[in-house]
RNA sequence: GGAGAGGUGUCCGAGCGGUUUAAGGAGCUGGUCUUGAAAACCAGUGACUCGAAAGAGCCGUGAGUUCGAAUCUCACCCUCUCCGCCA
């Protein structure tokens, strides 16, 4: 959420945000309501004092034996009134809250101006891509010849999106959890956190998924319950409506969860293999931090994640995100990308955004630089560290053999039981 | 799921329709005393939201009753105890 300050002082330099978002956004409306609101505000709070001080004399009056009852005659009147306008400022604050829920974030002045995802700007490669010297397959049929995936199983017991994986397959996905949840807590200072899989409404709301994605959620039946996207949400939520010490900043965490995801709209889009799961692992990182500090700690952030890939052998490249493709919430956001054989391109493993305060105002996450200080929103980030399925499709593609058979990153093999390659039937 | 208890400021805790602008502690800040510290004593300090201010709101959340609600009513949420069920 924007600050309503910034919309009423500076309606202009929010238009233009929302122009290089490529958002159409009519921010009269807003304007509109918001002064009624003001309006209406004031007046009401003008007859509430005359109520007030007519509640300190009725006891009076009637200690001294006084007849109070024109007073109280008129002071119904005026509660009649009272109420009338209450109701008025109600509504018109929950269209404005309807309004200020759905403004996107303002992106950063470096954020790179395009439409599309065609106009982010690349930033840096790692690692050599692989040359091969045969024809390389794709990892849904190296997983399905290895007998490590089967999605014909999943599809059958549960539906299209959905995928087993068996043996060395399942192994792996649980290595490379445990890989990069040790990684990021015993080298990069991160605090480990299994949250809830399950969140209400509000938080959905709090970290931005709310009111405007609800049909890329999947809500249980009968509860207020989604099924989390992504870790963030509950990590993020677990400091809702805190003012949290200075001295406790940065907070780190680090969260394993399985992520679910409708992925409405993108029918047709990468129907195979583990690149677009309904349910899948992710890795997260969480940062909450002073905002003087946000954007180097996107700097580190975005390093943790990439370590992991490095770790693995695994190139990529570090992509910085146009103001057209910015996520809703982000106000700057690199994305890593692995290098897939398959697919003859570099496709996104990890996501890492500075939302500044646009997460912290919704969710009331504040800190007090010094304990006598007033309190000020923090700013959050996080960033995939990494995605686990879209990892392994990546290390079978990158790390197989002619036979068909997979080599074993060797940072993980003390994960898996201390083998080298993954072969039909093992 | 059933029965009961409870949710008040940073913390403990009083309050059960109107001088509550939330008692009293603790804590915190300053001071007196002391070689220093502790203790004791004195004074100050009450979050947060909107507002330029005046002021308004805020006692789990939301509705309601009333001229007036922390206090009464209803619904919901959460915590604790016991019972039942269960990985």
């Amino acid at each position: 959420m924007l600050d309503i300050k910034l919309l009423r002082k500076d309606p202009e330099s929010v238009r233009a945000a929302l122009d290089k978002r490529k958002e159409d956004f009519d921010l009269d409306d807003f304007l509109k309501l918001d002064h009624q609101r003001r309006e209406w505000l004031y007046e009401v709070e003008q007859l509430k004092n005359k109520q007030n001080e007519a509640s300190k004399q009725i006891p009076v009056m009637k200690k001294e034996g006084k007849d109070a009852s024109g007073l109280l005659e008129e002071m119904k009147h005026l509660s009649g009134q009272i109420k009338a306008l209450d109701l008025k400022v109600r509504e018109v604050d929950q269209e404005i809250e309807k309004i200020m829920l759905t403004i996107p974030n303002i992106p950063d002045e470096s954020v790179p101006v395009g439409d599309t995802d065609d106009d982010n700007v690349e930033i840096r490669r790692w690692g050599e891509r692989r040359v091969f010297d045969f024809e390389p397959k794709a990892h849904w049929d190296i997983g399905e010849n290895l007998g490590v995936l089967d999605f014909a199983a999943a599809a059958k017991v549960t539906g299209a999106r959905f995928t087993f994986y068996k043996g060395s397959g399942a192994r792996l996905e649980r290595a490379l959890i445990n890989f990069f949840l040790d990684t990021h807590t015993e080298k990069n200072g991160y605090t480990e956190v299994f949250p809830p899989f399950m969140v209400h409404r509000n938080s959905m709301v709090g970290t931005g998924q709310l009111p405007k994605f609800e049909e890329d959620a999947f809500k249980v039946h009968d509860t207020d319950y989604f099924l989390i996207p992504t870790a963030e949400v509950p990590v993020t939520n677990m400091y809702r409506d805190q003012i949290l010490d200075g001295s406790q900043l940065p907070i780190k965490h680090v969260a394993y969860s399985a992520c679910f995801r409708a992925e409405a709209g993108s029918a047709g889009r990468d129907t195979r293999g583990l690149i677009r799961q309904h349910q899948f692992n992710k890795v997260e990182l969480v940062k909450f931090v002073a905002p003087e500090n946000s954007y180097d700690e996107l700097e580190t952030l975005t390093g943790d994640a990439e370590e992991v890939l490095k770790l693995l052998g695994i190139p990529y490249r570090v992509v910085k995100i146009c103001t057209g493709d910015l996520g809703f919430t982000a106000a700057m956001k690199y994305d890593l990308e692995v290098w897939m054989p398959s697919y003859n391109r570099y496709v996104e493993i990890s996501s890492c955004s500075n939302f500044e305060d646009f997460q912290a105002r919704r969710a009331g996450i504040k800190y007090r630089k010094n304990p006598k200080d007033k309190a000020q929103f923090v700013h959050t980030l996080n960033g995939s560290g990494v995605a686990v399925g879209r990892t392994v499709a990546c290390i079978l593609e990158n790390y197989q053999n002619e036979d068909g058979s997979v080599v074993i990153p060797e940072v993980l093999r003390g994960y898996m039981g201390n083998k080298e390659i993954i072969k039909k039937g093992s």
